[in-house]
DNA sequence: CGTCACCATAGAAAACCTTTATAGCTAGAG
DNA sequence: CTCTAGCTATAAAGGTTTTCTATGGTGACG
């Protein structure tokens, strides 16, 4: 069966007239009618009732219609839904991300992205930088933003360095200071955030790249109850700047410089499966959104 | 597009391999290979991502997957559903029918009907001959039930012959004769019913072709009161004989022959539109049982 | 490093579709 | 009663498309 069958079908069962239908769909009467032939012919039963007047549905014709319409119908669908796609106006964007990016970074973006694609719907799955890529891996998301990795299948694009920064509460005694020491710093009370995620190995292997052991006074498992400890005195905290820049402008948390340290940071990028060929709209519609992004903005 | 496109592409998304999908689509690899390279073209976008492992659909590809499935769905369904309404294992039937047969010969038909196929949707649309002959004409039925009727567009089925039967309540002095002359009846009080059936025509012209004038005395626009009233020995009337089967069988009215008086009959016959070519799958089945049901039973 | 498992491509043969031209049929007009 | 108009069906030719066989090319894997 072809398509072009079913169509000159619902043609002409709507015209009620070969010719007619015929001239509508610009072929000839003697092609349209060798098309319905062909149909009838398929299907095993005539469809139209031959008349002096044209072309009449017969029951199993009407029986037909419905089916032959819904099944333009999803061809067209079909062919809009790729249109939308590519142009962004519409379609369904997932997105994987590490829990500091889902968290700090994600919000401000995707108000932004669905201001300017309002029909693409956005989905979020977050998990630790390893599990998103696994999930990339697996398809389960199109796009992921996650700390820099290496794996064969994926290709990055980088989009802005994520520092952790030393943090104190509004009147800690480091916060008049300048700067302080490492020393400094490794004689407080501090404060980490889940053990699981990979900050917490970056800060363990900074302080011991320095000679310097932690006082480890208290672990929680996510930033915001980190930040609200710190808050309340029981500790101070290297965070990632993009999860306390809230606070430092309210100046609830005050940011120190460590003098003697390098800076710690990681690379955020967003990676994608090297075998999806070119973005599709929705994801490069967003993939733009990031470019032109400042990465200082975000 | 081809109907063998969306197909292949169905196939190969479910395989993610061409080879296997033409395997199982019985055509060669190239073969394959070159639909959906036309289906891509036609469509601007690659929906697949060739691997070394195969075929992996891209966020195109998916997009459109529901599209295609949908559409293949609908064909199939089509397909089916003309199987079904050949065998009339499913499907719809339209019958149209005088008031008198929807009334009193329908339901024990389309009881039998409903039992032999369960599957078969039935509606049914009252009317006068004349107005159902029009909802014919119109399409609005598929079958109409009605009495005699010419119409250069229609055909007929003889089903059976309606006579009309004198009769009287019980207790009635005809009730006890084994015959009354039309000059007895004509002085009897006289219950006609619905001025606009054919059926009060067909007395009228009955009791004028025998220089006979009726009293009338009263006139109902349906049977059921008609009956009633004679039960009641308001008059005695000309009904239907399948009106009052039940009535007659309860001895609640009682049918007196007119001996000196020609049979009054109409004959019922189902009609159909000529131009609709061969009885569809629902109205052959019908058909089938209006003819192989004794007309004397109905 | 060769072999395997893929998909892509080439070229020839076959199938198919479309077109022009024409036939056949019926209703309605003159 | 004939003729014409308005349908659809059919025929034959031609050209495009599709399909097949055979082969190329390319990573992956042992």
């Amino acid at each position: 069966m072809l398509l072009a069958q079913v169509e000159g079908f619902l043609e002409v069962a709507r015209r009620g007239n070969v010719s007619r239908a015929a001239e509508a769909m610009f072929v000839t009467q003697p092609t349209l009618t060798a098309r319905l032939h062909a149909l009838e012919r398929e299907l095993g039963e005539p469809l139209f009732a031959r008349t002096r007047r044209g072309m009449r549905l017969t029951d199993a014709g009407r029986a037909f219609l419905p089916y032959a319409e819904r099944a333009m119908r999803a061809v067209r669908d079909g062919r809009q839904a790729l249109t939308d796609a590519r142009s962004a106006s519409a379609g369904r964007l997932v997105l994987g991300a590490a829990p500091a990016v889902s968290t700090y970074v994600l919000p401000a973006l995707l108000q932004r992205f669905a201001a300017a694609y309002p029909r693409i719907e956005v989905a979020v799955r977050t998990g630790h930088s390893e599990d998103v890529l696994q999930m990339l891996l697996r398809e389960e998301v199109q796009l992921a933003m996650v700390r820099t990795m290496r794996h064969p299948d994926i290709e990055s694009i980088p989009l802005y360095e994520e520092a952790l920064v030393l943090v104190v509460p509004r009147g800690h005694p480091f916060a008049k200071r300048s700067s302080v020491g490492i020393a400094d710093v490794a004689s407080e009370r501090l404060i980490f955030f889940d053990r699981t995620s990979s900050y917490y190995e970056l800060t363990q292997s900074f302080f011991l790249s320095l000679g310097v052991t932690p006082r480890e006074v208290m672990e929680l498992d996510n930033i915001e109850s980190a930040k609200k400890m710190v808050e309340r005195h029981l500790g101070i905290a290297l965070l990632p700047r993009t999860a306390v820049a809230g606070e430092l402008a309210a100046k609830t948390l005050i940011q120190v410089a460590v003098a003697d340290a390098p800076a710690m940071s990681q690379k955020i990028v967003a990676i994608r499966r090297r075998d999806q060929g070119q973005p599709s709209g929705t994801v490069a519609a967003f993939v733009s959104l990031l470019r032109e992004s400042d990465p200082a903005a975000i």
